[in-house]
DNA sequence: GCGGTTTGTGCGAACGTTCTCACAATAGAA
DNA sequence: TTCTATTGTGAGAACGTTCGCACAAACCGC
């Protein structure tokens, strides 16, 4: 028995009894510098019967390194995002780091909070889905302060810092063209389109088909809005603007409403394209309750493959997104950066995979 | 403009610039011991335009606190601890504290680098899911050195710490009764029971049967299965041990082929309970590919409430978890013992909420 | 034997805070 | 006046590590 008191034991304690100096036991413990077999051994011993424990703080303190990366998600609650902690953690475990886990909601206030205690705990990185892709005051300045950055699923424009995102735009442009082959004419998006500062819906839609805009810091909502009406272009179809549902806001209420409200129409879509989770789970809600059958009634491609696409009666067709390769991608991205690399800026876009499922027919009106 | 390196600001910069001693920038700006008005001002003036920000290492070393809590949780991905999270995370951000997180993937030796890493970075509280229910030597230490402990999910027998469970039993028992009542006889329960230590499968049959076994410190499947007997004893029916599958691990795969064969059977069961999420969603893909109709084929109760089990076709009745809450007692759990109470072990066992849907009808046979 | 490298050790100064002291200055009470 | 509180300040010692430096012993080829 002895010492079980593994509490307060510092390298001194160890020290004093392998009878060597703390620089020599700390030499040891800490696998710097140089040391003799004989002491090596004797501090090793000292440090197992004491139950010695490092304490990382104080080391920390004195290199500047924490060995921890800080994350702010939107909501670690969603699919989305445990996902691509998963592969955040995973890589961070395999080289010895920590991971501070902190959520926005999508708030920035929130975000800075989190940001700022992320910040005053010395992590040595950050992985961001950041709220506001215009601003980001304190995005710039913690970059400016030497903090290397990762932006996740989106990118705040001119910040100096690399990124891993998904290419939405392009997901979406072949989602919907794969309906428009198909035959669908009217084809419905449900999306959440919360904000974009640059004016209303149709501005942004004009602007999108005299193609002045730059999609890399847009909202992926806004990018898979993109991709849809990049494909009617490219199909030579005109845009009937009551197809584009635009929820404003991400909440299932207001999604379930507007679905609802959509799908009820006497001159319904004949396909309907989800641009997310959430959307894709109250549109599935909306088309039982109304009994629809899919894909007779109603064609159907979701953006995020959520688990009972895949069991459902038919199946339905989804994109898939490589949500923990982004995270993994994400923490090598930091590492590497922590680790000293100091190359340009890294932008990372990932492709999706578009699992084919049984959601997809000819519309009926050409049924006949 | 002027100094923009809000990098290396230390407290004595501050001070310098205020023309005061680190001392009175430190009470100032930590807010604690006297200081003039005058002083205040100057230092927080001097702060601001310095972009000073507090080492939190700095402080931790001496305070002795980190105001962080570490997480292990089983897989960070699966809606299970990603809601548990959810709910810890909340609550700690709350009290301005941060939440350090790892995942064990229910491996022990994982589990073990986890809390090592944790306590080396001096959390100040530990909110675990154990992997080992028996041994656990090192949560045993760690409690023994001084650092809070709450279990979640399940509790480590003889352990000194506080816990946060769901009243698996009691869940489970109730929702077989329900199909007991419902006149089925034949009930399938699909299950992992990994492992038991104290023998086969049969030997716990027996052993719940004559009422010798203590559910405490049981896994959740076990203490489900437990129910499972209970509710069948309770209504004076024989158990089948053909219609216990045990996958005993948890995979997809296995969980497949394990329901698939079940479900086959020429004497299939009327009637099928699963024991968790994976299960449910494994079973639900099952059912759908065996081309079985909810409820006339087959009725289903499932452990834990996902999405799509409220919009599918007959809406799947399911034990729905308060899993937020679940985590929100745990931080709190957690914060109060850091808070320094130090009363008797307190072990939550949160009740569950029966989600009656359309799954559930009389069995075929007597349908006549 | 002599410089030069390699290997090994201990002292003490960092790191950026908090916190204990000692010490003033002011104010009110006796 | 003189004694106690109250309010304020700064010097300097913690906290538990790492790291620079000085110094020694050993080994090497020549």
């Amino acid at each position: 028995m002895a010492d079980k008191r593994a509490d307060k034991m510092t390298i001194a304690d160890v020290a004093l009894r392998a009878g060597v100096s703390t620089a020599t036991a700390g030499r040891v413990l800490g696998g710097y510098g140089y040391t003799s077999k004989e002491n090596k051994e004797k501090v090793r011993l000292s440090a197992k019967a004491l139950g010695y424990r490092p304490n990382a703080l104080a080391r920390s303190l004195i290199t500047g390194k924490t060995k921890t990366i800080g994350v702010v998600a939107g909501d670690i609650q969603s699919p989305f995002y445990a996902s691509i902690l998963r592969g955040i953690a995973d890589v961070a475990r395999a080289q010895g780091f920590g991971v501070l886990l902190t959520n926005s909601d999508e708030l920035l206030e929130r975000e800075l909070e989190a940001v700022q205690l992320l910040l005053e705990k010395q992590i040595d990185g950050l992985i961001i889905a950041p709220c506001d892709t215009s601003g980001s005051r304190h995005l710039h300045a913690a970059a400016a302060s030497g903090c290397p950055i990762v932006q996740i699923d989106r990118r705040v424009s001119g910040l100096p810092a690399d990124s891993v995102t998904l290419d939405n735009r392009g997901a979406a442009s072949e989602s919907v063209a794969q309906l428009l082959k198909a035959g669908h004419r009217r084809i419905g998006i449900v999306a959440e389109l919360e904000r974009w500062e640059f004016g209303d819906i149709e501005t942004f839609i004009d602007r999108v088909i005299e193609g002045s805009i730059d999609p890399a810091s847009l909202f992926p909502s806004w990018q898979r809005l993109f991709g849809y009406l990049e494909a009617h272009r490219a199909a030579a179809i005109c845009i009937d603007r009551s197809l584009i549902v635009r929820v404003g806001t991400y909440s299932v209420t207001a999604a379930r409403s507007a679905t609802m409200e959509l799908l009820s129409r006497a001159n319904r879509p004949t396909a309907l394209f989800t641009a997310d989770g959430l959307m894709s789970a109250v549109a599935m809600d909306a088309i039982t309750s109304l009994n629809l059958q899919i894909p007779s009634d109603l064609s159907l491609i979701c953006f995020d493959d959520l688990d009972w696409m895949s069991f459902l009666k038919p199946g339905i067709t989804a994109i898939a997104q490589p949500l923990t390769e982004m995270g993994e991608a994400a923490a090598r991205l930091i590492l590497a950066r922590i680790g000293g690399e100091d190359g340009e800026e890294q932008h990372q876009v990932l492709k999706h995979r578009l699992a084919l499922r049984g959601s997809v027919s000819v519309p009926q009106d050409e049924m006949v």
